[in-house]
DNA sequence: AGATTGGCCCAAAGCGCTTTGGACATGGGC
DNA sequence: GCCCATGTCCAAAGCGCTTTGGGCCAATCT
């Protein structure tokens, strides 16, 4: 059933059908309730592919996630950013078109989305520091936003937690205790919060003259045997940390099993102050593990950046939408005083 | 940039031009070079809008994900299959439109994608014993392949795991170590994946003439917490088990915390088998936590179902094909004789 | 009364591709 | 020398919508 037919049934012209279906003016009152009663009975849906081209819009955003030799993964934050902002494109109307490439084929996946007209806007994740797919997006022309930011001065729209002050605050709460060697579990530092992150960690330490030891400061890929490696290794050292900052809650976890192997506690033997992006199947609450962290839902995150690409979208042009959000610290049952030694 | 400008700028008609970069053989080889060249110097790339709307076909999957109260969240598992998927679509030149959708709205997004011609093929994942989709699917008349399946008999296409199979493997070879009480934490049941476990689990039991106990089965999201709970109400009940058997890697890192707080060691005290997914975050290998598992790669699944499904867009009609995949049980560091009383 | 407005509807022109149905040479076979 | 196959190209007709630019008539204004 298209357009025309529907319109031939109901006796109509394809205009006036297409504009009673689309809440334009210039038709009766009467005449659209027909349409939309018709419209519902032959269970009628406009073609999308001839309404897209017609209105020269895609009415999709474009996600790419690339997989590299480091994180052959696909990140599992990613999903739950996904989650939330797919939640706010379905209300919309918005397709959510998914590219999961190699990243050596990122540029030209973001090129051919782009180029061929798929999608009406970007979303960018995971910025690295000097982030490279930043010039493309302005060549590209097409709206975006980023989630993160980068080192250079931006004047494009971002949203971003508050990375830095969160460590900061973290390790300062882990030194107030009475740590003093605390260890850094953090992701990828060539991602820009991991950058962040570190920078926060860096200088509470140096707030305190305590001189950083790179021998228990490490980023990667932020898995739960990671965490667990990490932890093993720095534990089983001559002189291992009294606690440890891990940027998820997937190597925390994994630090808790190193440290349960080796019979410690955590909270009473060593300490762990966890980045929680409040993973819907990690869930760290109530009954549960409840790691003290520096909390942020990436959902949320994931919804409200949604409604900024789409509102830009609707609306081009203005000054680019740029939101900070703060970081809570949520204390658990895996931190307390420093053990005498 | 667009076709009849790319035309006109090498005195050729849009067919021609378009015949030539679509690999059609009535076009001179010399022609098509210089249309090729010419597309790639203009940085040229076809509108998919239009392209689309001429060929009648969307080059694009869907995937549906809805989110209900008890599944609030976008199950991990599903972000590995997608990943696996992704890479063949973005292969074999597909778009993957991914719908996330409150459960409510389940069947209207498949209706949607189907009746508006966003895509060419659907992916159904997670199905159910008694699946709602699949009379709907029929109706709607889209290819579309079941990872898993379903009570009923069926003829459309599907890959699956043999869980039944590989849950019995799992209880016998618990049962051969001497444990004679073992704990079921399953994924929610009224999942066509997580009942044949269960069945299997109680094939295994019921052929040792074992009466199965309800209080130590259960079934729900497979989250850490959940493992966690389940596994500290059981071990400080009157008579606890000496063995679970986890449909993830997940609870089963729960049930490692539980006990793990009460001073038991898996593998010694407890033993624990998952069912391991080869999720790539929670990698499960090498000098990790090396639970003893069944194992089978979910990215593998996605992979192999976006294989299919294409093939099947491609050459409609024919026999569905219907894939079982076996299941290897892996001996990690989880399990171990039941401990003498 | 004639002129003007506004409400309601329609015909037709795109959107940028693919594909059908030729057109026009050229060359080989008889 | 004629015919037909072959190779190469093009004009034009869609694909199914949206949107522009009227048309017509009843209601209102002067």
């Amino acid at each position: 059933m298209n357009l025309k037919e529907l319109a031939a049934s109901l006796n109509l012209s394809p205009t006036t059908v297409s504009r009673a279906l689309n809440g334009y003016p210039e038709v009766r009152a009467e005449t659209r309730a027909r349409v939309l009663e018709a419209a519902e009975a032959a269970n009628y849906r406009p073609n999308s592919r001839a309404r897209r081209l017609a209105m020269g819009r895609s009415m999709a955003i474009g996600h790419v996630i690339s997989l590299s030799e480091e994180a052959q993964m696909i990140n599992p934050i990613f999903a739950d950013f996904l989650a939330g902002a797919g939640e706010v494109y379905a209300r919309e109307g918005y397709d959510l078109v998914l590219s999961i490439v190699p990243q050596d084929q990122e540029a030209a996946a973001y090129r051919q989305l782009a180029a061929s007209g798929s999608v009406d806007g970007l979303m960018i994740q995971a910025p690295r520091c000097q982030e490279p797919r930043l010039p493309l997006l302005k060549e590209l022309g097409l709206p975006f936003i980023v989630h993160g930011r980068t080192d250079t001065a931006s004047d494009h729209p971002w949203l971003d937690i508050a990375n830095r002050s969160a460590f900061k605050q973290a390790t300062n709460f882990l030194l107030d205790l009475g740590h003093r060697r605390i260890a850094l579990v953090n992701g990828l530092e060539q991602f820009d919060y991991a950058a962040r992150r570190r920078r926060g960690y860096l200088e509470a330490l140096e707030a305190r003259g305590i001189a950083p030891d790179p021998a228990i400061m490490r980023g990667a890929e932020m898995t739960e045997s990671y965490g667990y490696a990490s932890a093993a290794e720095f534990l089983d050292s001559d002189d291992p940390p009294t606690a440890f900052l891990a940027s998820s809650i997937l190597p925390a976890i994994g630090i808790r099993r190193a440290a349960g192997e080796r019979g410690l506690r955590l909270g009473r033997d060593v300490s762990v102050i966890a980045h929680d992006d409040v993973l819907s199947y990690l869930y760290n609450d109530g009954d549960g593990p409840a790691f003290t962290a520096t909390r942020s839902p990436i959902r949320k995150a994931g919804q409200r950046c949604a409604e900024l690409l789409i509102a830009q979208i609707g609306a081009p042009g203005g000054a680019p939408v740029q939101e900070l959000w703060q970081v809570e610290l949520t204390v658990g049952r895996t931190t307390g005083p420093c053990p005498a030694t």
